[in-house]
DNA sequence: TCTGGGGTCCTAGGACCC
DNA sequence: TCTGGGGTCCTAGGACCC
């Protein structure tokens, strides 16, 4: 590499225990306090605040068996409110992308950079950067710079956890050998794209640290492993092997599933919970002007009991459609007849695959209903889930999930806003 | 009693074709 | 005695991400 030409530099910016700093925003009673995040049913902890993370609670743990020992720490849970938790993010893109020349939202509270060519100081970037978040939205956010996206991820995990460096890390101003003592303190693990498996079987080869990753031979790891570790050992080396992608591919597949709030063995109850997916689903779908070509239905019973049941069916539509109608009933009637008797399912959904952008269909391609269409503009006029198809329109059913604790959705529901009095 | 939801990519293996 | 080789497409399963 040429001294003289300006490197390109990567930045991730990643919020802070997002979840938990959303629920802060609208009440700030949980400042300072430990507080967790519950996933969808109240089933289990999937966001903690700081204050959470040093009582020892770990992320995945159900909830039913803090709740006891929850009382006594004072720790506040939270329903997740993904309604709440999504605008915040779009909020949250929207400033980054006042300071960055490229970006690329990666999750729903991170996104990498890539850093304006104009050469900025990159600790003062990430200065800059945390300092708008926190002024214009309140959520604090840490920033990691590197040549490397990998390395842009593992300096934002070193902004989180040292505060002597107050959430900005630019690992560009570490000589070799601090960076390899740096490297040395961590488990592979902390790499991006290693988790538990490949670490263990990483241990075999006497492959600890991400230190010693980085100076693995990247052949005998593609050989061993796969191509994708091959590039993460390049990138630790400081060479860009995953390009920052500004207009990523369109999604492949869409998902919609839940558990049920009360396991239940009634067919009608499950198909009433598939429709209601469907629907969910198809409306996704048509928010992004996208067909499906098939769609895949399943339903299962508890992971955790003697014998877990799990059913599925497949359909292909005629032709790609979005169609509610024919989703729909195509997707019903293809589970139904798959369901055992006295099995008690706590769990359903809808994956629509080869979802694609909106095509001409060919002639003779069945018509399409019209009801999306006009299900889109009660939508837009009246507001989502006015109407529904079948059951689906039914304000309450058997399968909802628990939300004993859910927040206001104080930025998208004008009946949710969040009220602020002031005393003189 | 009670354990999330929504994605991606890679690899291996089988079917099928010439 | 000893059985081609290369290509594509599809699916299932594994591993990972947040």
């Amino acid at each position: 590499m040429n001294e003289t030409e300006p490197t390109t530099l990567y930045g991730l910016i990643d919020a802070n225990n997002f979840y938990v700093s959303c629920e802060r925003l609208f009440d700030p009673r949980l400042e300072g306090r430990p507080v967790v995040v519950l996933s969808n049913n109240d089933g289990c902890v999937v966001a903690r605040s700081q204050e959470a993370k040093d009582l020892g609670v770990a992320n995945g743990t159900p909830w039913y068996s803090l709740r006891k020992q929850a009382r006594v720490w004072g720790l506040e849970a939270r329903s997740s409110n993904y309604e709440l938790y999504a605008d915040l993010s779009a909020r949250l893109m929207r400033i980054v992308a006042d300071h960055a020349a490229f970006m690329e939202p990666y999750s729903i509270d991170e996104t990498f950079v890539r850093l304006p060519a104009r050469r900025l100081d990159p600790q003062r970037f990430g200065e800059r950067v945390r300092d708008d978040v926190a002024r214009r939205l309140g959520i604090p956010v840490s920033v990691g710079v590197a040549r490397t996206k990998t390395l842009a991820k593992l300096a934002n995990h070193g902004a989180k956890r040292s505060p002597a460096l107050a959430g900005v890390c630019d690992f560009g101003r570490y000589t070799p050998e601090q960076a390899t003592r740096i490297m040395r303190s961590y488990p592979t693990t902390e790499v991006w794209g290693v988790a538990g498996r490949t670490a263990r079987k990483l241990t075999l080869l006497g492959i600890d640290t991400v230190a010693d990753l980085r100076d693995a031979d990247p052949h005998e790891i593609r050989r061993r492993f796969s191509i994708v570790l091959e590039r993460t050992v390049l990138e630790l080396r400081g060479i860009p092997m995953i390009a920052l992608d500004e207009h990523p591919p369109p999604r492949r597949t869409l998902v919609t599933s839940r558990m049920f709030g009360t396991p239940t063995s009634d067919p009608d109850v499950i198909v009433a919970a598939v429709s209601t997916f469907a629907q969910q689903a198809v409306s996704r779908l048509r928010r992004a002007h996208c067909v499906a070509a098939s769609a895949e239905t399943h339903a299962s019973s508890s992971w955790f009991g003697d014998h877990p049941v799990f059913i599925r069916a497949t359909c292909d539509f005629t032709s790609p459609t979005a169609d509610p109608l024919v989703i729909v009933r195509d997707v019903t009637r293809a589970i139904r007849p798959r369901i055992l008797p006295g099995v008690r399912y706590n769990r359903a959904g809808v994956t629509l695959v080869g979802v694609q952008q909106e095509w001409q269909p060919p002639l003779g391609a069945p018509e399409d209903s019209g009801l999306g269409e006009a299900l889109d503009h009660l939508d837009a006029r009246f507001g989502r889930h006015t109407v529904a198809l079948g059951v689906a329109g039914l304000k309450h059913h058997d399968f909802d999930m628990r939300q004993d604790a859910l927040s206001r959705r104080a930025t998208t529901r004008w009946d949710e806003l969040a009220v602020v009095s002031a005393h003189g």
